[in-house]
RNA sequence: GGGGGUGUAGCUCAGCUUGGUUAGAGCGCUGGCCUGUCAAGCCAGAGGUCGCGGGUUCGAGCCCCGUCACUCCCGCCA
């Protein structure tokens, strides 16, 4: 609750309760609404606390001259008697609705254009307006609650952390712009010519160093900066709790940080489970289509090669006799669906690289619907039906494809499935997703990539498969997924020098590149590096979920638009020339 | 880079299908009335570069082309 101290008030509006009846307040803030009955004005005044109902009589002549004369948002001081309200007015709508100030004396400390959109909740602003008028935007008490879950989630974390010996310790945003990953944001330097600092993707390589530097336990609420397009969950400029320690197996780091995030969250005040449970990013494929599945519900992938293997429909044979895959979900209760909507899926399907969804609807009434049911012989719909445990009611969901993409379609199709038939229940649902590949193929490069940094920790006898079959190599990895958003992300580290070459390698970063790009890295490695992993937690998106909004720019006090821009300040803005020729740089 | 959606009063939107008189509504705003409201009520009023530019047409908010902004998604985001 917010302190009246230390200002000219002696309460704060939200504070006032039936026992502070008979007391003499002062009170500050602003204008909330007005209700001016003539002969009695009515005055809804509001500070960061709350709203409180004060009531001006035309009996305090001067004050209620002044009342008639305030508008929305004009700032005031109020003092007056805190009052009971007479029966029959009192309004359980609100949290102070037991009471009410008679107000004496009122002076006003500012007055307030009329805003641009009304500072209420539930409001339907553009984005845009709101963001370019974001210090009124954040008097809604809606926002001003996600600000404040920010900050109470921000104090979890530290005492959390602080209380297992964490140290939190600073990281340079002016540092190196190293190759892989996201495009960095770079900054000139004026003192050096033709040389630019970037802003940290993440703290990766330092906190690294840290752990070299004997630390061995760190962590940092971390803004984290990445030149890249946005999403509803990214910004170019984000925070992240990150963390790494020393001398600790996987293990020891997923066992920490599940009793750190569940301090946070019940510390939240949400139902969180004892326990996270962990499947192997294979296991998350296979079973959901998805490295960061959504288990709010079930709707589960199934093989049916083995329901298929002796088909005669020519489109399934001619895909297992070529290696591909049949997989299937139920999307159940979907199975009365319209011809068109389900004809949508098709394209759902096909925009994730499948070439096309065979389905089978069961209406509830026992009739069959499907374009491939025809081809099915009587012990395949059987088979079928029992494999994905179809009932009357339900539709069936088929692709054909290879292994992956027949995942990875289903896998948007379920989660499609899931919104769209309103399967998804709420409360929170967290997993580690583990043992992701340590590399991936990046087709248009014709080259390898890492799936999470180029510093994670192959799995000790995969190592000898480093250069002869890198795609088989497992890393010891882990994402936590909560409700289908990746909420963290981390790994073990290499921390032999060799082997951190070798990987370096792998990538395409070569011996003299490597040595330019990571050589301080690789030095810090040799000087007695001890094993170590760690984690960075997405906090923005933590938030976002904790107080149930759509997009982390609703927790995010002064937030960009898709393109970049800062509506409020106009950032990005050009710059004088003598700024350009202060850092050696010439326009195009 | 690609695809979808949106852009009309301060805010939220209708009008666009099928071009045609003076572009409407709710909220907000301004003024008046009103002593128990809390989405106050009643009466009156002000308020428009129909995102911007070009084109078609006798005539464009509406049709066409371009462009900008916002937004969602794909690519991208170790």
């Amino acid at each position: 609750m917010l302190d009246a101290g230390h200002s000219i008030r002696t309460r704060t509006c939200g504070s006032l309760a039936v026992d502070d009846v008979g007391s003499h307040v002062t009170l500050a803030g602003w204008v909330d609404s007005r209700r001016d009955h003539g002969g009695l004005i009515f005055v809804d005044l509001r500070d960061r606390s709350g709203i409180v109902q004060c009531t001006f009589d035309p009996a305090a002549a001067e004050a209620f001259e002044t009342a008639e004369r305030l508008r929305p948002e004009w700032v005031v001081e109020l003092r007056g008697e805190v009052c009971r309200r007479p029966d029959g007015t009192e309004n359980p709508e609100m949290a102070t609705g037991q009471v009410e100030v008679e107000i004496s004396l009122a002076n006003v400390l500012n007055t307030a254009e009329t805003p641009p959109f009304e500072v209420e909740d539930g409001i339907d602003t553009d984005e845009t307006t709101r963001m370019r008028y974001r210090y009124i935007d954040i008097r809604r008490p809606e926002m001003l609650a996600a600000l404040v879950m920010r900050d109470r989630i921000t104090q979890l974390f530290r005492r959390a952390l602080e209380n297992r010996s964490f140290l939190e310790i600073e990281t340079p945003i002016l540092t190196k712009s190293t190759p892989e990953g996201a495009r960095d944001f770079i900054v000139p330097s004026r003192m050096n010519p033709g040389r630019f600092y970037a802003l940290p993707q993440s703290p990766q390589l330092f906190k690294q160093l840290l752990m070299v530097a004997g630390v061995e336990r760190y962590y940092q609420m971390a803004r984290c900066f990445r030149d890249e397009d946005l999403r509803a969950d990214r910004q170019p400029e984000f925070t992240q709790v990150d963390i790494e320690m020393s001398f600790c197996t996987q293990e020891h780091v997923l066992s920490l940080v599940e009793e750190i995030v569940a301090e946070v969250m019940t510390g939240a005040g949400v139902e969180w489970p004892e326990r996270i449970s962990r499947v192997t990013h294979a296991e998350a494929m296979n079973r959901w289509g998805s490295d960061r599945p959504d288990v709010r519900f079930g709707m589960e992938l199934h093989c049916l090669v083995d329901v298929f293997a002796a088909s005669g429909f020519k489109v399934f044979a001619d895909a297992l006799a070529s290696g591909r895959r049949i997989k299937g979900l139920n999307a159940k209760g979907c199975g009365d669906w319209s011809r068109s909507r389900i004809d949508a899926l098709n394209q759902i399907v096909a925009d994730a690289g499948a070439e096309g969804l065979a389905w089978i609807a069961f209406a509830s009434t026992g009739e069959i619907r499907s374009p491939v049911a025809k081809f099915f012989s009587a012990e395949e719909m059987a088979g079928l039906r029992e494999k994905v445990g179809a009932e009357d009611g339900d539709l069936v969901c088929i692709v054909a494809a290879e292994h992956d993409l027949a995942n990875e379609a289903l896998g948007v199709l379920r989660t499609h499935l899931g919104q769209e038939a309103g399967l998804v229940q709420g409360g929170f649902r967290p997993m580690w997703v583990v043992d992701f590949p340590l590399f991936e193929w990046v087709e248009d490069e014709q080259g390898w990539s890492s799936s999470h940094h180029p510093f994670s920790r192959p799995f000790d006898e995969h190592v000898e498969l480093l250069e002869d079959d890198p795609g088989s190599v497992l890393s010891h990895s882990y994402d936590l997924v909560i409700n289908g958003v990746e909420v963290g992300g981390g790994t073990l580290r290499i921390h032999d020098c060799a082997v951190q070459e070798r990987v370096l390698a792998v990538l395409g970063i070569g011996g003299q590149e490597a040595r330019e790009k990571f050589g301080f890295l690789l030095d810090a490695l040799t000087y007695g590096a001890p094993p170590h992993g760690g984690i960075a937690l997405g906090f923005d998106r933590l938030v976002m979920l904790l107080v149930g909004g759509d997009s982390i720019r609703d927790v995010i006090a002064f937030p960009k638009t898709s393109s970049g821009a800062c509506p409020l300040t106009g950032a990005p803005d050009e710059v004088s020339v003598r700024q350009l020729k202060d850092v050696h740089l010439k326009l195009e």
